[in-house]
DNA sequence: GCACTGCTTTACGTTAACGTAAGAGAGACG
DNA sequence: CGTCTCTCTTACGTTAACGTAAAGCAGTGC
């Protein structure tokens, strides 16, 4: 166990994930680790890229976005025009989670109401079986 | 196009779904259209339940919970056992909804600091831009 | 030498919420 | 009567993010 670098299980350990999940994340380039021999060697580097994966998963990014998104964290040498259209996406989705957010709210509200009724009709149900022996 | 009963091209019209989507809905009991001949018509109960379908959605429920709250809202003569259960399960669900409103303002907060990051990024990165002139 | 453990690849299975195509009945219109 | 339009049922297709076998190398222990 390596401090530089992990095997597939330790990885698995480390972060609450599936082998079938890291080699899946590999084969959408999201992970890059090293062989050796047949065997995968996750590097430091992979384990900042997961866990911005799982970060970005939490937010309710897809895969394919949060690739865009590490993207945005590896550049050094891109394109000031791909990195704003980055941005935006992220700005978007930001947008996008305070209305849902806004909107589960709403629903909380109108939920607690339901269930004011429910006690209500309750209470009386009971109230009638009382009255009823 | 009575008032009272719509054809499912109306509902279509009206409320911007597909057929396929309102024959979908009733296969899966959201939605109860009486017959005529082999077409549906949908009543005025079908369009307030499709209305908090349609609301549900943009909340982030899934079409079982959603039947399980239109259940709750249709609630009147039930059982006090029956409605008791419904009733746990509403406030599962309302439990349910504000852990998740919780950790989505979570991720909305990080998301906002990652902003701040990238902001700061694109800022380097224009001034550089500028000072390579 | 052989079993055991851990890793590998390959590839089909799963869930949700419909999309989409095929084939057919039924009423309206000219 | 023929065609058009609307609707119907049946049923396979789609996407995302993995799950879950199946079958096989590779190193380790005894």
């Amino acid at each position: 166990m390596s401090e530089e670098q992990m095997t597939i299980r330790e990885m698995c350990d480390a972060y609450d994930v599936t082998p079938r999940t890291l080699r899946f994340y590999e084969s959408k380039e999201l992970l890059f680790p090293i062989r050796e021999g047949q065997k995968r060697l996750f590097t430091k580097r992979d384990r900042a890229r997961l866990k911005l994966i799982l970060r970005g998963k939490r937010f309710g990014f897809s895969l394919e976005e949060i690739r865009q998104l590490l993207d945005l964290y590896d550049m050094g040498d891109q394109q000031a025009t791909q990195l704003q259209r980055t941005y935006d996406v992220a700005r978007q989705r930001l947008q996008d989670m305070e209305e849902q957010r806004d909107e589960l709210n709403e629903a909380i509200d109108d939920l607690r109401e339901q269930l004011k009724w429910g006690e209500q009709i309750i209470a009386d149900f009971e109230n009638d079986l009382k009255a009823a022996q």
